[in-house]
DNA sequence: AATAGATATATGATATATCAAAAATCGACG
DNA sequence: CGTCGATTTTTGATATATCATATATCTATT
C-alpha cells in the first residue's frame, strides 16, 4: 500500500507554479496576482502567497519594488554569468562521480547517449531536452552529494527556460552527442580530471549556442 | 533624506530569526512554534510562518515528518560533504577576482589580515570570526559576480554556527593568517590558480580543524 | 486638451477564526 | 503499577476579514 501522500495545499501550489515556470506559462515580467492565482486553482489566497514566497527565496520570482511578484527575464549577462558556477559544480560533481560508477552506470549512460541520438535525428526537440537533461543528471546523482545535486538542480531550474531554444541550433544539435560521449569514455577510463573537462565543455558549447539569441 | 525602508513584518521576522540562527539561540532539534514565536516578537502567526517557511526554503531550518519546524543539527558528515562544494565556488571566487583587485584592495586586505592577528593574540573570538569573514567576503565580492557571491553566502550561512568553535583550536588559530598571507600574495602577484589553491587550503584546514570536534 | 488632484479600485500585508492532525493528558482496566 | 484507549490540548494548515498601499479612473481647472 502506497505511502500517503499528506502534501499541502502550499506545495500543491508550489509544484504547479514551478510547473508554469518552467514551461514558460508566465511571460516575464507580467506580474502573478495572489488572488487570480487563487481563483484559478480554487483554494484561498495562504498557500498561493506561501508559494510565491518560496519561489522569490529560490530566485525563480523576483519581488518589484511596488511588491509585485514576475518572472524575472533570463537576460545573456545573467546567463553567462551562471555558467563559470555551473562548470565547477557540474564539474565537480562529474569528477566525484567518476569513481563511483560501474558497468551498469555506463551501460545506462550508453543507452541515453543512443536514444538522445535518436531524438536528434527525429528533430524531437521534448524528447531531446528530457533526455540531456537525464544523461547529465544520471552523472551528477553518482556524485553521491545530495547538497551538491540540489545546487545543480536549482541553477537548472534558474537556466532551464532558456535551454528551450537549444534545440533548434543545427550545430550543437549534432555534435552535443559527442562530448556526451567524451565525457563517458573518459568516466570508463577512471579519467576523473578528464571526465570533469568534457563536463565543461559541454555546458560551453551550449552556452555558446544559446547566448547569441539571447536579448540583451 | 535616506529612503524610507518598507520592511515587511515576513522580512523582519526572517531576520530576527536568522540571527537567533546564526548566534546559536535555538537548540538543535527543539521545535520553532509559530504561536510562541508570534507571541515572542509581538506580531501574529502568519508573517511568523511565512519567515520560517522562507528558512526552510534556504534549508536553514527543517520540517519533520510531524510538520514541527526544527533547526538541523549539523552532523560532520554533513559538513564534510558541503567542503569541495565551498572549495569549487569558494576557490573559482578567488580566481576571478584576483585579476579583478587592484592596490586599494590589496590594502584593505593586508588591514584586514593584520586585525586579525591583532585578535588571535588577544584571544578575541568574535573579532576573530568576524574579521575572517570579512577578509574572504572581501575577496569573493570582488569577483564581480553576485550570483556567485550569493550561492557561497547561503553556504556560509549553513556551515557558519559550526565555525563558532573554530576559534578554540590552538594549531589553526595561530596558523590561519598565514594562509590569508599566502592568498593575499598570490592575488597581488595576479597568480589566481595560486590564489585559489591557497584558498582551497585555508577551507581545507579548517574543516580539519573543526570536524573532528562534531557529533557523529 | 493636458495636467493635477481627488476618488475609486486592485492588490499585497497582516490579523484572526476555524479546521485537522499530532501530542499530551487522563482514566479505566488489567 | 503499567498499558491501552479516549479525551483534551497543542499546533500547523487554511480560509477569510481587514488594513495599507499602489494603481487606475475621474473630474476640474487651466
Amino acid at each position: 500500500m502506497s505511502r500517503i501522500e499528506h502534501q499541502s495545499l502550499t506545495d500543491r501550489a508550489y509544484q504547479e507554479l514551478l510547473r508554469g515556470l518552467t514551461s514558460g506559462r508566465f511571460a516575464p515580467m507580467q506580474p502573478l496576482v495572489i488572488r487570480t492565482l487563487a481563483e484559478t486553482y480554487g483554494i484561498s489566497a495562504t498557500p498561493i502567497r506561501e508559494a510565491l514566497q518560496r519561489l522569490v527565496a529560490e530566485r525563480l520570482l523576483q519581488v518589484l519594488p511596488n511588491r509585485s511578484i514576475v518572472v524575472p527575464q533570463m537576460t545573456r549577462s545573467r546567463f553567462l554569468e551562471f555558467l563559470p558556477i555551473r562548470c565547477a559544480l557540474e564539474g565537480l560533481a562529474a569528477e566525484m562521480a567518476t569513481p563511483r560508477c560501474g558497468p551498469g552506470d555506463f551501460a545506462r549512460l550508453n543507452e541515453l547517449i543512443a536514444r538522445i541520438s535518436v531524438t536528434a535525428e527525429n528533430f524531437d526537440a521534448a524528447g531531446y531536452l528530457a533526455l540531456n537533461r537525464e544523461f547529465h543528471f544520471t552523472i551528477y546523482e553518482k556524485s553521491g552529494s545530495t547538497e551538491l545535486m540540489r545546487l545543480i538542480q536549482d541553477l537548472w531550474l534558474k537556466v532551464g527556460p532558456v535551454f528551450t531554444g537549444l534545440f533548434d541550433t543545427e550545430h550543437y544539435r549534432t555534435h552535443s552527442n559527442d562530448e556526451h560521449r567524451n565525457i563517458l569514455s573518459a568516466m570508463e577510463r577512471g579519467d576523473a580530471a578528464r571526465a570533469r573537462s568534457y563536463l565543461v565543455q559541454d555546458l560551453t558549447y551550449a552556452a555558446d549556442a544559446l547566448s547569441p539569441r539571447m536579448q540583451d
